[in-house]
DNA sequence: CGCATATCCGTGCTACCGTACGGATATGGC
DNA sequence: GCCATATCCGTACGGTAGCACGGATATGCG
């Protein structure tokens, strides 16, 4: 591909060089959305706002998913701090984060969900019907 | 791992059952976040937002990464209908959609820019500082 | 008409993600 | 003390995403 060495709008070049986000937040922003970016951990974050805590087989009891699947979103989830644990005996009992920020992250969720109904419907992105998530 | 056959809070993991998202909408919703789950184009969409308008160099040029890099990132936000195209002699010049919901994204995204600050800063995720973002 | 340029496209490669499997660890019950 | 169970961990593997490279296409310019 060409190198392309002449802008072609410099002065808007240089606005959005100043403006965007850097590098270093694009890292960290892209990668909470990564983390957000897969049905097994969206579906473990609603079912944590739904009730207040389940454990581990609960959860993947509740979602159709193994144990395996659960166990690993879920320490994604809380390597990320966005959930917490609570140990009971044998039982890991998982919750949202004390930091979560419920009602705004629900709110975005669910208007990226009403965005997506009409913008990525006929895409079959990751998982849209490749897995079976439920039952 | 075992199979738990046996749900230690069955109340709750009905309730879970009931009232989490579907297979449908996770997939939909986490294709979408997946989507935004990458630095080059967070920044793309930031870019965009900055200044109306601008073609895939200068956007490659503003970002610091190559034209390829530029023209595979806005190709996949076209497919999602998130941004849209002008076209004027060999230059098309990328837009965010007309049905992009600017401050309401905007605001989501500030939010969990914020989020990810204090989440997930000491996990080095994607993109924090294995790629060069920026020149 | 021939050349330069802006962008797209097909292909191949590398890296990584999510899952399954087997085993380890910890805890409770008998 | 011994066994069952809930969860975690290490490993291996299939799948796929993102990028580079070369070429194709289209358009402006002389």
């Amino acid at each position: 591909m060409a190198d392309h060495e002449h802008p072609v709008d410099a002065a808007r070049v240089r606005r959005a060089r100043a403006g965007v986000i850097g590098a270093e937040d694009a890292g960290r922003l892209s990668g909470l959305l990564a983390l957000l970016g897969d049905p097994v951990r969206v579906r473990l974050l609603y079912a944590l706002d739904l009730v207040d805590e389940l454990c581990v087989g609960d959860l993947a009891l509740a979602l159709g998913i193994t144990e395996d699947a659960a166990s690993y979103g879920l320490r994604m989830l809380r390597t990320a701090g966005l959930v917490q644990t609570r140990k009971d005996g044998r039982v890991v009992y998982y919750r949202l984060a004390d930091t979560f920020p419920e009602p705004l992250l629900e709110h975005c969720l669910r208007e990226l969900l009403r965005l997506s109904e009409l913008a990525g419907a006929e895409h079959p992105k990751r998982g849209s019907s490749r897995r079976k998530l439920v039952r």
